[in-house]
DNA sequence: CTAAATACCTGATGGC
DNA sequence: TGCCATCAGGTATTTA
């Protein structure tokens, strides 16, 4: 499921295949994604593309006319394609690039969305909100601990509110705050300053090396070259409940936190 | 205001 | 073989 270095690496992907191309068409087979996809996407058409950039999980498009806004939800995936591959199933939508190339937007559970707008993607609705990038200089520990006083709810939760910072899905809040010693049910507000300091840069590292690595491979993810992750083996607790710490070796525990399944090592995290 | 629950959706998996 | 139940989960929205 895609998380912010899987997204990262989508956008690196296919940057290269689409800068400086026209887009000649688009073809649209499904547009009931988590929002309808507003006809006027129609307006990118015939514009060259400047730029392929990405804030928290959303990638961004940008013409002169204008930026398509895409989110890959939790099974969505773009991958570049040949005019004559066969269109897959789920395969929703096809950007007609002037290079003879497709884009193919592909999202078999649909909690995605390619959404269009002509104004300044960062004053759009769904990411005006949003928090720092966590690999940008302002996100530290002082900017977890500032927002987390008063907060009872779970730091896991805390740490996956996009208002709070970007980019931290179930998985790697399970993996931060392992590498950061905390336990994932904590209430934010009762931890210090110096252990907001651990958990800033156990996400940083976190999130830094699954890009470097090529995002994680869990379900139906796949790179948009088409070549699976390789982060999954690096995993310390997600997804391993009842198999030893790689640290501690005692058993890695499972709880339910916030409607989500949560991974920590009793001995390691306080 | 905060925090928790819910909705959106389909494919993989396991039990019978 | 098929059918049903369960689980996965990012995030906007709704409810408490």
């Amino acid at each position: 499921m895609p998380e912010l270095p899987e997204v990262e690496t989508t956008r690196k992907g296919i940057e290269p295949f689409l800068v400086n191309q026209t887009i000649r068409a688009i073809h649209i087979h499904q547009s009931s994604l988590r929002w309808p996809i507003s006809s006027d996407i129609s307006s990118q058409v015939n514009q060259r593309i400047l730029s392929v950039g990405r804030r928290g999980k959303y990638l961004l498009i940008t013409t002169k006319r204008g930026t398509t806004i895409i989110h890959l939800g939790m099974s969505g995936s773009l991958r570049i394609a040949e005019t004559t591959e066969a269109l897959r199933k789920h395969d929703h939508v096809e950007f007609v690039l002037s290079n003879g190339i497709l884009l193919r937007y592909h999202d078999p559970r649909r909690f995605g969305c390619v959404l269009y707008t002509d104004e300044d993607p960062n004053e759009h609705r769904l990411l005006v909100k949003l928090g720092p990038e966590p690999l940008s200089e302002i996100f530290d520990g002082e900017h977890l601990f500032r927002l987390s006083r008063q907060k009872k709810s779970a730091v896991k939760n805390f740490i996956m509110d996009s208002q709070v910072v970007v980019g931290v899905g179930n998985i790697y809040a399970s993996e931060s705050l392992f590498m950061a010693g905390i336990r994932p049910g904590k209430a934010a507000g009762r931890i210090s300053r110096y252990q907001y300091n651990q958990l800033a840069l156990a996400i940083r590292e976190v999130l830094a090396k699954a890009i470097k690595m090529g995002g994680t491979t869990l379900r139906d993810f796949v790179n948009s070259d088409g070549n699976p992750g390789y982060f999954k083996q690096q995993l310390q607790v997600y997804g391993r409940a009842g198999e030893p710490c790689r640290l501690c070796g005692l058993e890695i525990k499972a709880k339910i936190i916030g409607q989500r399944s949560s991974f920590y090592c009793a001995g390691c995290q306080s």
